[in-house]
DNA sequence: GGTGACGTTGACGTTAACGTCAACTGGTCA
DNA sequence: TGACCAGTTGACGTTAACGTCAACGTCACC
């Protein structure tokens, strides 16, 4: 009972229902809080994640994805927190999310573009399969697991 | 004069010609070709780039953009090198390419989703400074340089 | 009172993607 | 001849994002 500040029945999580919910280990978990992207409560020693923790992850890990690396994240996190801040703060804090947002749009670009050579590739190589009097969709997808947990 | 494959005439680059074009070093280039991802003609020790190696390192620069890793670039370069391959070997090219489709649509879903929350964090914002009856406009974004050479 | 399960803090190891530096080669221009 | 490029090959350094391992605490349970 430090702060009191959370709804008081609201849902917490240890690290570990955390870490198995979105796949990563408890390590990354602790590295994300000891970049400044958590800031889970303690209960004596333990770390107690409150739903505002889950949505951080949540925005940590698909940010990720999208590339941005984890001091970019602790940035655009800080954006979600301003609570009475100056209103030169806010300015930046307005300019850096448009930053952002125009680097996605590149980058959404980027991805357009290669999906669309891809294609053609693709079209192209069925295109030789069935030169040669064979099927392309034998061709079966083997789900490219990837750094999931062997649990 | 090697192989003579290229048509004679065809346009080359030295290392530093090809560097500033892209705005990375000649140190990248040559980890690239270490890496497998560019296969450069020799002139005695220096490396010439044919027009290939060319749209090669545009490939490369745009997929590290989207997240390849050069790993992954190598496989994807690879789909374009395929003369007369075994039947399936070209079936598990496809295959990758399609995965690699998939990843990034899923991909491009993740950017669309950051950008919509930037979105209406954005417009949060403006509405704040809107509020203390300040232009959002005065918030002039800074062009971010990032690793551009100081030439 | 021992033995797991779950948690913690260091400290060190690892991989990717280069940067940096040193030492060398081969042309060219004054 | 010597200085100055542009290029080369090692070899080592660096940063990000964790993995791995050791040593410890603590609670419930049998």
């Amino acid at each position: 009972m430090r702060t009191g500040a959370e709804p008081a029945g609201s849902k917490t999580y240890s690290i570990t229902q955390l870490s198995e919910e979105f796949s990563v280990t408890p390590r990354a978990i602790r590295f994300y809080e000891d970049r400044g992207l958590l800031h889970p409560r303690r209960e004596g020693q333990t770390r107690i994640y409150s739903q505002r923790d889950w949505v951080r992850l949540l925005l940590i890990l698909r940010g990720k994805r999208v590339g941005f690396s984890l001091a970019e994240l602790r940035e655009i996190l800080d954006l979600y927190d301003l609570g009475d801040q100056q209103t030169e703060q806010i300015r930046l804090t307005l300019v850096l999310a448009r930053n952002k947002m125009v680097a996605l749009e590149r980058q959404r670009q980027d991805i357009d573009q290669t999906m669309a050579e891809l294609g053609t590739a693709c079209t192209y190589f069925e295109k030789l399969l069935a030169e040669r009097g064979l099927d392309p969709e034998a061709a079966i997808a083997a789900p490219r697991q990837r750094r999931a947990r062997t649990a």
